[in-house]
DNA sequence: GTCTATAATCTGATAGAC
DNA sequence: GTCTATCAGATTATAGAC
């Protein structure tokens, strides 16, 4: 019902210290939303319990969300938001030899999504009974898989389906171990093995040198 | 810790034409269970919902199963049992080779999880809430999955890794697809070439036919 | 075996006082 | 901006009549 025109990942200054503190709520909100998530599963998430979280009654959360969908598609930005900065973190690889780098590459994506099993399921999965991100948030979405997208055109690999194939082969590996073995490396001791299967592939060129294809090594 | 000797599938027969009429309505009460959730998501299931479906009050249920969880559990094991079927009925593919068998049954679990995405959900991610199955269902599903792991050895591969590694790739596919383009094919046009990688990680032995095998025998 | 009645609790959300 | 009060409903589950 708003006007969703916010362009993504654009937020406007504060104008005053009145809309600071406002702000400065809001992320309070959105970070125990986090952590009751993280405690109850995402569908678990309560408004009362979140005022309590964050020391309100749960009528007054709604002053700075007008909505439980508004919240979680508050976390859904910002999930995506910090892919991005995941993304962009990266970058120092960029001396790597491109073979060293996927691996790098595919080593870290497993760790993002493992160390936050929630907000994997939120940003990757459809598990949320009846929340769909708001144009906004979804713009920021396509716009951070964009940029992942020019991390696999960075090592030569531009063909979008061998992305996608790339992409589910990690998202399987890590679903798997977020679903039956969440407290050990059942499967992210296959990550190297599934970067070096990848590589013969979908980038072969990759390994006309020298080929390492190490196996098993954590 | 339960005597987990349980004996998967094997329901007692009913004695009496009681107990006749008692599973079949049990039966019914599962089967709305399934279209309900089919509608409104694993968790969005009710007893309410699901009394009216079959004709009762809600309350009524509770005479055929105990509680929400119990409800949760009977389609979890039907789930398995019936993905047990599905590796029964893959046995006519024995006479073909085993790249092709491989193959194919590359393209039926594809099929078996895309054809009923809530089962998939149930079956093989932890996306539901409180739940978790009872001992003796699970027992099931780890009887199923041992099953999954012979047709691998039937086709040559027994090691875990790599059956963890190929059925990561294709629940990785499968859980895209579902999540991501459930009205087209956009993954499933992927199977073929993700079968043809893994073989040639995993069962290269089956490719080298038409080359000198210098890797070595069996 | 199904019903009525109801407990006990949770839910998201709104109105309006201060 | 936070509160009280409250709506309007949902939920699972139990007790006991018939």
């Amino acid at each position: 019902m708003a006007t969703v025109h916010a362009i993504p990942a654009a937020p406007a200054p504060p104008r005053g210290r009145r809309e600071a503190q406002r702000d400065r709520t809001r992320v309070e909100i959105l970070s125990a939303a986090w952590v009751l998530v993280r405690a109850q599963g995402l569908a678990g998430l309560s408004m009362r319990d979140l005022g309590e979280a964050v020391g309100m009654r749960a009528q007054s959360v709604y002053s700075y969300y007008p909505s439980k969908d508004a919240i979680y598609d508050a976390m859904f930005r910002q999930g995506y938001e910090e892919f991005d900065a995941w993304i962009a973190a990266g970058a120092d690889t960029a001396a790597l030899a491109p073979a060293a780098r996927f691996r790098h590459m595919a080593h870290r994506f497993f760790d993002f999504c493992t160390t936050d099993p929630v907000r994997y399921m939120l940003l990757f999965q459809r598990t949320i009974p009846g929340f769909e991100p708001s144009p906004g948030s979804y713009a920021v979405a396509l716009t951070v898989l964009d940029e992942l997208a020019d991390e696999f055109a960075a090592i030569g690999v531009t063909d979008p389906a061998a992305i996608d194939l790339a992409i589910a082969v990690f998202t399987g590996l890590t679903s798997q171990q977020i679903a039956n073995d969440p407290e050990r490396d059942r499967w992210e001791r296959l990550v190297d093995r599934a970067v070096s299967m990848l590589l013969v592939d979908l980038a072969p060129h990759l390994l006309d040198r020298t080929t390492p294809a190490t196996r098993g090594t954590t």
